[in-house]
DNA sequence: TAATTTTGCGCAAACGATTGCGCTAATTAA
DNA sequence: TTAATTAGCGCAATCGTTTGCGCAAAATTA
């Protein structure tokens, strides 16, 4: 069980390494092998437990058969889930995953994306941080890349993302069918185009359905914190909403936490509804209506388009919002 | 932008690729380089985006900078969460990760590892599945490599582990303490060393208190489902129990569902406890007492201790459980 | 001035695989 | 019998680094 070379099994089995290199990579019939050779072959290298070196072979060939995954925070089950399918999906095709992990530092996805070109992965999915496309929007030329859930309108750099915009479109929706007039909205962070492209759908909703609805629109950051205090502020205020829209499950909790402290109901006392799905939502009490994400198919197009556009050698091209669906509990009054 | 090599650095500069190579790796000094040779080749290098090919280094040098990590499942988040550590210490130290998920599969575990060694990986964390320590224990002769989260007993494979007999126990004493005496005990699969040690903290727990407390232990698996059928059973029984004990959170939400169903209030009808920490469970109706395994302790023991082996070329040593915590909160009654 | 040391750098051989081209012997065709 | 074809395989270059050894020129010492 040492470690052998192409030229032990080659010394071994008296023939050379290009015999050897081609009877392994099943390039036997093609370069004419005969019989004997490749049954010799194959027995040394099985009896040796000869193991290709994979190194070599990507200096050599230029393919690392490696895909690069950058995400901003692997221990978000949101990002888990994405991560997930990418790596199974990868897999299947003979890929392997290298993760990073840049904890929303723009910096370290500079320096990621550097580390994945110089060990040449052969593609690349980012969940972008920071607000400054350059960096990536140049080496999508040098190397397949692609972006999940977030991106840069502005810039041309290939995406598969939520349709956010539907998503805050359906859930204020929800919200108006049910008599909701005075409802609370809690944001991410002013730059975060998923989180502006919900409430864009929450006002559009509200604007074609006619209502008269008042709508505000309050907080800046996807935290616990952020939904808590701006809670707060909310049910202390002397018209206080009937709905709340979290538009992360992050911000959600801290709504429930203030909502809690303040022994208001869901929904007799207040409505609420949140973005992002996770398994726990429903054994809240009671469970949460919420809009999920298609994390899957998310992924998996984006693995899908990325494994392509390397294997024709074409440049990507993707802007794709693929639409969520509302998982409907019981967290929503309908006002007569 | 284009990709050079150290020959072209060498052909711009006019030194030859030697000295660019020993500028470039910081051994202007040793190598006794010249100021003006540093200078020039630093500047050019910086103005042709030089990008050193980590796959020739790799090659050349045996080192990869890379460490393989095996886990079970990325998508839940005690793995996430145990990977979101190895990743950020590791690349601390220069290294980075890269991640294969075996979704439980053995046979999948055992190709990951091979892919791993053909990479040539210069150390593996796994958390292991399946219950056949060969092919592991073999690899750990030639490779740095350590289990975390689960582990074999018998074989001689390092390892850092939670204190499972340890939160068994204390999650038990707790229980006795107040006073409950008819506990059930849903646990995960026969094979899990884990779970077993986890009923054998309690079995302990409740023989060195003295108390003649009935604990029945059921179950056996890891799942919602499973939590759910074991307390639909128990709470249908003449002498359904004052305290349920989930050995994972997976199954306290299964718990938790059949309560809901038999509109059972926790803890005035049943108190309850659980393995493993998780954010939300302080936000669910009430929050739920638990054992909180030392997720990050153990993940950064573990890459440590790797780390050093990989520095040190010696052979890894590790038998490590580490003890849990208790996160306290209102989900066990007191009996008078 | 001659001998020695130091400075500054390059040659060329690895690392382990892949592959275009070519070569010999055997077979077939003419 | 000779020419053409085919079968079966190997040579050697290549991928881009790293590094032991050595060598000439400059500086120092004797």
């Amino acid at each position: 069980m040492e470690k052998h070379t192409l030229d032990d099994i080659a010394r071994i089995t008296g023939y050379s390494k290009t015999t050897v290199s081609r009877v392994l990579n099943g390039k036997a019939a093609s370069a004419r092998i005969s019989k004997q050779a490749v049954e010799k072959i194959m027995k040394v290298s099985k009896d040796t437990g000869y193991q290709l070196n994979s190194v070599a072979q990507m200096l050599r060939s230029k393919v690392s058969k490696t895909i690069g995954l950058v995400v901003p925070y692997i221990s978000n089950p949101f990002f888990a889930n994405l991560a997930s399918t990418v790596i199974t999906n990868a897999r299947q095709a003979g890929y392997i995953v290298t993760l990073i992990d840049t904890m929303e530092n723009p910096e370290a996805e500079r320096q990621a994306l550097n580390t994945m070109v110089a060990r040449s992965v052969d593609g690349i999915i980012v969940v972008p941080c920071g607000d400054d496309p350059a960096t990536i929007a140049s080496l999508c030329k040098r190397v397949p890349l692609i972006l999940i859930d977030r991106y840069y309108p502005e810039a041309d750099i290939p995406y598969v993302s939520t349709d956010n915009y539907d998503g805050g479109y359906r859930a204020m929706q929800l919200l108006l069918e049910s008599g909701h007039n005075r409802v609370l909205c809690i944001k991410g962070p002013d730059v975060s185009v998923t989180s502006n492209e919900r409430v864009r759908g929450c006002h559009d909703a509200i604007a074609r359905s006619g209502n008269n609805c008042r709508l505000s629109v309050v907080g800046n950051d996807f935290s616990v914190q952020n939904g808590y205090i701006e809670t707060q502020l909310a049910i202390g205020a002397k018209q206080p909403p009937t709905a709340i829209f979290a538009l992360s499950s992050t911000i959600l909790l801290g709504v429930l936490k203030a909502l809690n402290e303040h022994k208001l109901n869901i929904p007799d006392d207040v409505s609420v509804i949140s973005f992002d799905d996770n398994t726990y939502l429903d054994y809240l009490n009671p469970p949460v209506t919420r809009i999920k994400q298609p994390v899957t198919d998310i992924a998996e197009t984006a693995i899908n388009l990325l494994l392509q556009a390397i294997a024709k050698k074409e440049q990507l091209q993707a802007n794709i919002c693929m639409a969520p669906s509302i998982v409907l509990r019981n967290s929503i009054k309908h006002l007569h």
